[in-house]
DNA sequence: GTATCTGCAAACCCTTTGCAATAAG
DNA sequence: CTTATTGCAAAGGGTTTGCAGATAC
């Protein structure tokens, strides 16, 4: 799933802020970079606490703002009340598709996207950063099931 | 700024769910309605009891849910650690644009997204039903002042 | 009259912070 | 050695909820 460089990067950066590379903050960037999945802080901090490591969520917390600053880590808005992030190093910039019955992610780029940015930057005089799309819906199967119970 | 349109939608959905039309929800939605500005809970309640309405913030915030349903309102998300809100209703769907540095937000269309939805519904079989797209930069004018500072 | 709605205050939940002990460099 | 980092527990801040009185209908 990762072959470790985003351990690197985040070593270099920490040596330049004159930061410390801590045994919990390599074990927190090793779990998130471990799956593709997205993760919340509650349920990576559970997800460690099974497997028997001693972090605190106040240490997640602590890195999470760094590893933004690193662009290794962004955050990713749901409606569900707090914050959801994706590990975003390694992976192309992706927009998010998402059933609003059964949660599910669906990751997609368009190159329409881009098109839309650079557009903006001349009508707007912006310079742009960033954007995110997250487009929702029903998917196959909740459609169906949607369908049945009206 | 708004004819007074949204609140007869409004009283239609709570006679069709045996809800009431009180004062405070009239005073609410009328402020709500009364820019086309964006909103948070705190600042839309300061509002009010400046002008000297005594509505709560909890009613407020048991408001706002009923304003989704039926498509008055709808959130936007921001990174400032809690929610924002729109009213859409008589407004045309659009995406924001902003400045990370003075928050500045503009608001714009682009027939390109309903083309990627339709791509997206085909693709990913889903029934698409809206979708947010957030911008994220720098405006001319910080843009210049941030090169400054560099 | 009856059920919903209100304001208030307390509870809730996610996130941040203060602190003394620990560990990186 | 010096300073950053840790875990813990308490504090913070936005949002929700329980309740008794008020109010739509």
């Amino acid at each position: 799933m990762s072959d470790g460089s985003e351990l690197q990067i985040f070593r270099d950066y920490l040596k330049k802020r004159g930061l410390r590379y801590t045994r919990e903050r390599e074990q927190i960037i090793r779990e998130i970079f471990a799956t593709h999945e997205h993760f919340d802080v509650d349920s990576l901090y559970l997800k460690m606490r099974q497997k028997g490591m001693n972090v605190s969520k106040a240490s997640i917390y602590r890195l999470i703002p760094l590893l933004i600053e690193t662009e290794l880590v962004r955050e990713v808005f749901f409606e569900d009340g707090h914050m959801h992030y994706e590990h975003v190093y390694g992976h192309e910039h992706h927009c998010h598709l998402r059933c609003l019955e059964c949660r599910k992610i669906e990751e997609f780029t368009d190159p329409r996207l881009a098109e839309v940015e650079k557009d903006l930057a001349e009508r707007f005089g912006y310079h742009v950063l960033d954007h995110r799309l997250d487009v929702r819906g029903l998917c196959p199967e909740c459609r169906t099931k949607y369908l049945y119970k009206k």
